[in-house]
DNA sequence: GCCAACGTTCAGTCCATACTGAACGAATCG
DNA sequence: CGATTCGTTCAGTATGGACTGAACGTTGGC
């Protein structure tokens, strides 16, 4: 692995850190992303040059959450791993998913607890109001992108 | 304390944690977000049962990140915290920084790292260009929410 | 049905970091 | 000015979790 390709799995690893993950599940990530035929745990392992048992952790971790999926190969027994066809839709639901709790927390805060004076009341409904709306933003966005074509993708960001 | 407030304040640091920031910090935050007047230093460490070192370290991070401001009373010589009135937008604020990091990130990659094959290019253009996309969409879902008048607010979130 | 080649699990180690108590520095009152 | 009352900093400790090597279970092949 070249230098530049261990800098950007590093930087991967380091937001997948930041986000709560094992930074393994982000050097495979980044690493699969950059892949375009499947990786075995052996392969990941060797390439990453971590143990067997953390590649197969953080791939089964990966899974779960949906960012990359497992393939058999016909006439081998092995697992080969790949990212998903619908990245992007898989990792935004990961955090829709935590935007979403963090909105229920506030929200039964707000309903189950006493609170002592009605303008601590009005924050935490404007609060969480505001939660939900943004959620339900980030919930017509991702359908709008959806029907977004494929070929128009390099000029609808607008990038920094 | 009763217990459904410790509840609470549990629930967020566990939030907090997740997204790597210190429990304590959690714990704080959801006790300034209950409370109408702002509390002091010693105030927190006591009824959260942490010590002073924890309080002030954490306080100057919720500070940093914008979530708390600290309110000097007159007559005073104590720092006061409080959350800041625009609390929403600040929270929103530094999950999108994170959001654009991980935008460059792979568009860094995407620019600057020899790709295999033109199918893993277009992986990642299509990945960078629905992180962008969705990084606008926050962004003008957060104007569009500073727009809706405050009255409103109990009918403009669908819940879960 | 044994064997080999897998993936998974688990005890152990190690490292990062949250947290604490105590010392320190700064600022305000008398 | 001296004393007191703050907030901050820092060394030390403890806790959680990532990672590893080895044992284990499982599944196809001969």
């Amino acid at each position: 692995m070249d230098a530049r390709t261990s800098r950007f799995t590093d930087r991967v690893a380091a937001l997948f850190e930041h986000d709560g993950l094992p930074p393994i599940a982000g050097r495979i990530f980044a690493l699969l992303l950059l892949s375009e035929e499947a990786r075995s745990l052996d392969q990941l392992s060797d390439e990453l040059g971590v143990s067997k048992a953390s590649a197969s952790t953080n791939t089964r971790l990966l899974a779960r959450f949906g960012l990359i999926e497992p393939l058999r190969r016909p006439g081998s027994r092995r697992d080969y791993y790949r990212t998903v066809d619908d990245l992007f839709e898989r990792s935004m639901a990961v955090r829709l998913d935590r935007w979403r709790e963090f909105t229920d927390v506030i929200g039964e805060g707000r309903r189950t607890l006493a609170l002592p004076t009605p303008e601590v009341r009005e924050r935490l409904e404007r609060y969480e109001a505001a939660l939900s709306y943004m959620a339900d933003a980030i919930g017509r966005a991702m359908v709008q992108w959806r029907a977004v074509p494929a070929r128009r993708l390099a000029r609808t960001g607008s990038g920094r």
